[in-house]
Formats: structure tokens, C-alpha cells, sequence
RNA sequence: UGCCCGAUGGUGUAACUGGCAACACGUCUGAUUUUGGUUCAGAAGAGUCUAGGUUCGAGCCCUAGUCGGGCAACCA
């Protein structure tokens, strides 16, 4: 069979050009460029998988640098948090490497640029050179410092550098144009003293290179070819090559700077600034609450990695603004669970069901499937007995002939057990019913191949054995915010549309075989959806998270 | 009153160097089913932002406009 030809995107274009251009295979490498100062989320995803993607492709090697500039925001933490995620979702780097690695060459060719007169040590205030500054439709002009003597310009900037001076005193400025159409030339910051300690070089520096002044010089030192990131940085590639100018040999060859545009789902905040935000307001229980849209929230969620990765992949790159549909991401979730997931009973909402003609106090085990589209998934026993749970909303006195499920006079199947009929209920003083009472053909077990159990019947409910059920804590999710796009308001804070049912508490009943399942295995809760086991289970409470429902036809059409 | 991006069904992406718009999700039918899941069969839904132009022929090329996004952090 011919092979399915995959389109391209314009960045395989631009790399395969390249090539063509005459750029020898072996020049290509490309970097994952995280801060360390928050959590990856599914948007890093999308970037992971077009550079690690791409690194396939070419066997080229692909960094994960992490861009540690600036010491006020970032912390090892995150740094941990970060490589777990990468590794879970299986994408591999070459090395690992620190803008900070890089922070002695960077102050050296900053010297240089000091010496040939492009860069200078600006004296004022943030406030009169953002003034000096202009705007968009404004040029700007030049501050009183500008023209400092280099021998002036030396001294100070090696004051900086040693710890002289309070923050927020000098900067270093490259020194381009001040009436450059594009904002970032006119004379762009390139370093600013922070008396703050780096996670990893500790008090050494008290200046920090700002990004710009940092990436292009970093994607250089490790020979990157291309160095991709989103749209936002458009304007910064005429800087980002102007840097590169200044300090290039002729012997290396300059990366280049391309960009895509971001990820973006419906009803999510994708901002770092935000889920920080979120996290630091209590609002959520962590970087990994499962309502989060991070990489270690959907990991607890029970998200396969593998579910993400398709899904970013599905998605394509493009240059143009995108918001994708949560329904999408969850196909793909329930698209990998289906397959691997193994199907039990577990009953969130019990009501009890008593098969007034089987014998009391007895207990039989009834085998049923792992994973009906597993071949080879095995089976397992399920006990059952006269007392059942089943859930409430299987269950109706009377009914339409679109109810599938439990009513008096008629026939369902327990699942992998026997036909039963409701007979009768009991209610309490208010109505509300405590017992269905049924009975049960005994000829009807599922698998034995006789008559009755061959015949049709209109449902098939699952349901729990009472004296044998487990009690489990099991924590839904609902989307965390009410809104299509939460932070798409000019007007009003995101934190408004914030959906206060996101996480309901449940306490369910389950068969025995969920006590004793590890933390992070997907199930699926038969007819109700895919669940996965908490890591805050322990030797008291079973913990499961719902990852997300069946679909579900008709509650949508009686909705 | 500037500069830079972008514009294809509800959503996202395709359409080789121009050859009568495809795929996925979603939606709707029907079949199968011991999960109202899965699977299978099928349907509806855009004529590609607008107006000109080039061409035998334009979603692809050109021009002008419209609309959307970005650009004034000692953040990345």
C-alpha cells in the first residue's frame, strides 16, 4: 500500500528549502525554550511537537534550553516540573542547556558592542526613557545619554556588573535608531541590574541579559538553525537578527528566527500569568489541579500523552490565530482510552435494588470482559448477590418507550449478569424511593448461551454488588470557566466567568477490583465515562477523577 | 493616524509549480451492539472577506479596500 502522504506545514516548507538551498543536513538543530517559571501547558505541546517534530524528521538534535534571565520570576521547581512533563509526553532532547550558561560570553560580546559603539549605559529613570521612547505612531527621541563615551560607558557597565549600583539605576541599551518604525529598535534594553539570586548562578551576577540580547546569542552558541516560537515575537526578528549581526563570525552560521501562531481552546486561559494567578489565589489546588489546562493537571485528569500529542498534531501550524474546540481534545482523549481503558462498574449516584427470588445471604462471581475492543484484555470475576446498586437515574417507575432502562413491569439486563424485572419500590415518608424490589430469571446469565439469556431486552445497566462495593471519592470536573473565551474580554477580569460547579465530590460505590488499582490507571466506569486513579488515594480513601464522559446521545437529545 | 501579521463550512486544517474545494472534529439520519460507548453506512453544511485585474481557467498571481490580531514591560 502507497503510504498516506501527510501535508506539510510552512515550516517543514521552510526547513526542506533551506536544505535545498544548499544548507548541509548536519547545520539543523532546533531548541525548546521554556522559563522556568511556571508550568508547561497544552500549548507548549504544540510548540514541543513542531521542534522535537522536526528533530525527528532530520535526525537533528533539539535542545530543551531554559531560559533563565531573569531570576525574579524563576525557580528550579520548574525546572523539575518542566523535564517531568516532557518526558512523559516522550519527547526527547539532545542536551539541556541554561540562557544562564551563557551569561559570561553574553557580557563579553556586550563589552564588545560597548567598544564599537553600539551599545551604551542609560542613566534615567524607566519613566523618561519610555517617554524618549514614543509610541506606535510616534518616534522617538534620543536621551542625554546616549552619546557617553565608551571609556565612560566601560566604567559603568562594569559597576553594574559588580553590584555597585541599586536597581533600576543604569541599564544597558544597544544603540540602533530611535525612530525606528518598529518599537523594539529604538535602542532596546539589553541588560538591567537585579541584586537578586539566580537559581543557578547564584550572587555571582548582579546584571541580567534581557531576552532579546539573550535568545538569538543562545540559539547561536548552541547552533541552532531554527529557532521557532509564536506569533508574539514577529517584531522581535528584526532585532533578533540585528543582535546576531553584531556579534557574528563568518565562519558560523546565523539561525533564524520563525513563528506560528499559538494554541488556543475554547472555555481555557492559556496565559502562564494567569494559571499562576489561579494557583496563587487558591482558586485551584495546584499547577496540576485537574481543571488546569497544564500538562501535569491533564496527566492527572488522566489524559494519555499520547491523546495530546495527537490532538497538537491534528490541529496543524499555521501563521494565522486559532481557537480550538475543547470537543476536539476530548475525541482524542476518548479515542486512546477507548482502546486501552479497562471497562468496570462503578455506581456514583446508588440506589438499592433487591432480587426478592435469589437467595439471601448467598454470593456468586460472574465473569465478565476487560475490554471488549482488547482481544486480548482478559477477564475478571464480578461477584454479585441479592442486593444491588444501581444508579438513580436508571430507574423509573414509569416510563416512554425511549427509556432504555429500569421500569416496573419490564425487562433490562444487569451487565455480565442476569435479566431483571422491576416489580415494586418502597419509599420513606417523602416519597423518595430507598428500594427497588425485582425479580430475576436464573436462566438468563450472560454467557451461558441458553435461550433466556439470548433474548432481547430493551437496556443493559451496570451496577454493583452491595455487600461486596467499595466506597470511592470521586472527584468530576467541569470546565473551570463558564465563558467561550474567559480572557477575550476588555472589560472584565477572567476570574468573573470562573464556573463555581467545576469539581463535585461524589461518593460512589465500586466494585472490589477498584481498591487496588494504581495511581495514574485509566478505567472506564461503565456507561458514565473514562476515570483515573488519584495520586491522593491511600490505605483510607480510593480517589478517582473523572477524565471525561462517554458521549453521551441521549442525554443531549432530552437535554 | 505609522509599522508588522492574517483572512477557506460551526471549529481546525488541506488543495503539487493556477485545472471546477478535501480531511478531521462537531451536527443530523439509519444499522449493529449485553456500555444510549465503540463500529459501520449515509446526509446537511463553505463556493474560499470585498471589488477590480492577469489568464482558456484563480482559493492560489497582481492592485486597492474591508475586517481581525499584534507593536509604547528594566517580562519571556
Amino acid at each position: 500500500m502507497s503510504e498516506e502522504k501527510k501535508p506539510t506545514n510552512f515550516l517543514q516548507d521552510i526547513v526542506e528549502e533551506d536544505l535545498k538551498g544548499g544548507m548541509p543536513k548536519k547545520n539543523l538543530g532546533f531548541r525548546f525554550p521554556p522559563e522556568p517559571n511556571g508550568y508547561l501547558h497544552i500549548g507548549h505541546v504544540k510548540a514541543m511537537s513542531i521542534s522535537f517534530g522536526l528533530g525527528e524528521q532530520y535526525q537533528a538534535p533539539v535542545n530543551l534550553r531554559f531560559d533563565d534571565t531573569n531570576p525574579a520570576k524563576e525557580e528550579d521547581e520548574y525546572v523539575r516540573a518542566i523535564q517531568e512533563d516532557i518526558q512523559w509526553l516522550g519527547f526527547q532532547w539532545a542536551e539541556v542547556r541554561y540562557s544562564s550558561d551563557y551569561f559570561q560570553q553574553l557580557y563579553d560580546w556586550a563589552v564588545k558592542m560597548i567598544k564599537a559603539g553600539t551599545a551604551y549605559v542609560d542613566s534615567q529613570s524607566s519613566e523618561a526613557m519610555a517617554e524618549q521612547k514614543g509610541t506606535p505612531t510616534k518616534p522617538g527621541v534620543a536621551g542625554p545619554y546616549r552619546d557617553r563615551s565608551v571609556e565612560e560607558n566601560l566604567e559603568l557597565f562594569d559597576k553594574m556588573k559588580r553590584g555597585e549600583f541599586e536597581e533600576g539605576k543604569h541599564v544597558l541599551r544597544a544603540k540602533i535608531d530611535m525612530e525606528h518604525t518598529n518599537m523594539l529598535m529604538r535602542d532596546p534594553i539589553m541588560y538591567r541590574v537585579v541584586n537578586k539570586a539566580h537559581h543557578r548562578t547564584g550572587t555571582e551576577w548582579h546584571i541580567y541579559p534581557m531576552y532579546d540580547w539573550a535568545h538569538g546569542q543562545s540559539d547561536y552558541l548552541e547552533g541552532i538553525s531554527h529557532s521557532l516560537c509564536s506569533l508574539e515575537f514577529m517584531p522581535h526578528r528584526e532585532l533578533y537578527d540585528w543582535f546576531l549581526d553584531q556579534i557574528k563570525d563568518d565562519e558560523k552560521p546565523l539561525p533564524k528566527q520563525r513563528e506560528f501562531a499559538r494554541l488556543n481552546i475554547d472555555y481555557t486561559v492559556m496565559s502562564k500569568r494567569k494559571l499562576l494567578a489561579l494557583v496563587e489565589s487558591g482558586t485551584v489546588a495546584g499547577w496540576d489541579d485537574p481543571r488546569m489546562p497544564t500538562i501535569a493537571a491533564m496527566r492527572r485528569r488522566g489524559y494519555p500523552p499520547q491523546a495530546l500529542r495527537n490532538f497538537v498534531e491534528r490541529v496543524g501550524v499555521t501563521r494565522r490565530e486559532n481557537v480550538i474546540e475543547l470537543s476536539l481534545l476530548e475525541y482524542f482523549v476518548r479515542e486512546e482510552l477507548n482502546r486501552t481503558a479497562t471497562r468496570v462498574m462503578a455506581v456514583l449516584d446508588p440506589v438499592k435494588v433487591v432480587i426478592t427470588n435469589y437467595p439471601e445471604g448467598e454470593t456468586e462471581y460472574l465473569s465478565t470482559e476487560n475490554n471488549p475492543e482488547d482481544e486480548n484484555a482478559g477477564t475478571r470475576e464480578l461477584p454479585f448477590g441479592r442486593e444491588l446498586y444501581i444508579e438513580r437515574a436508571d430507574f423509573k417507575e414509569e416510563a416512554n418507550r425511549k427509556f432504555f432502562r429500569l421500569t416496573l413491569g419490564k425487562e433490562v439486563r444487569l451487565k455480565s449478569a442476569y435479566i431483571i424485572k422491576g416489580e415494586s419500590v418502597v419509599k420513606d415518608t417523602e416519597g423518595n424511593i430507598t428500594e427497588i424490589h425485582v425479580t430475576y430469571d436464573p436462566k438468563s446469565k450472560s454467557g451461558s448461551g441458553t435461550e433466556e439469556s439470548l433474548r432481547k431486552v430493551k437496556g443493559t445497566l451496570h451496577w454493583v454488588a452491595a455487600e461486596q462495593a467499595v466506597s470511592l471519592e470521586v472527584r468530576q470536573y467541569d470546565r473551570l470557566f463558564m465563558d467561550e473565551a474567559p480572557d477575550g474580554h476588555k472589560d472584565k477580569e477572567f476570574t468573573e466567568f470562573l464556573n463555581p460547579d467545576s469539581l463535585q465530590l461524589i461518593q460512589a460505590y465500586g466494585e472490589p477490583s477498584l481498591k487496588d488499582r494504581a495511581v495514574g490507571e485509566r478505567v472506564q466506569f461503565q456507561r458514565l465515562g473514562y476515570f483515573v486513579v488519584d495520586p491522593d488515594t491511600d490505605a483510607e480513601k480510593t480517589v478517582y477523577n473523572k477524565t471525561v464522559g462517554l458521549k453521551d446521545n441521549w442525554a443531549k437529545k432530552t437535554h
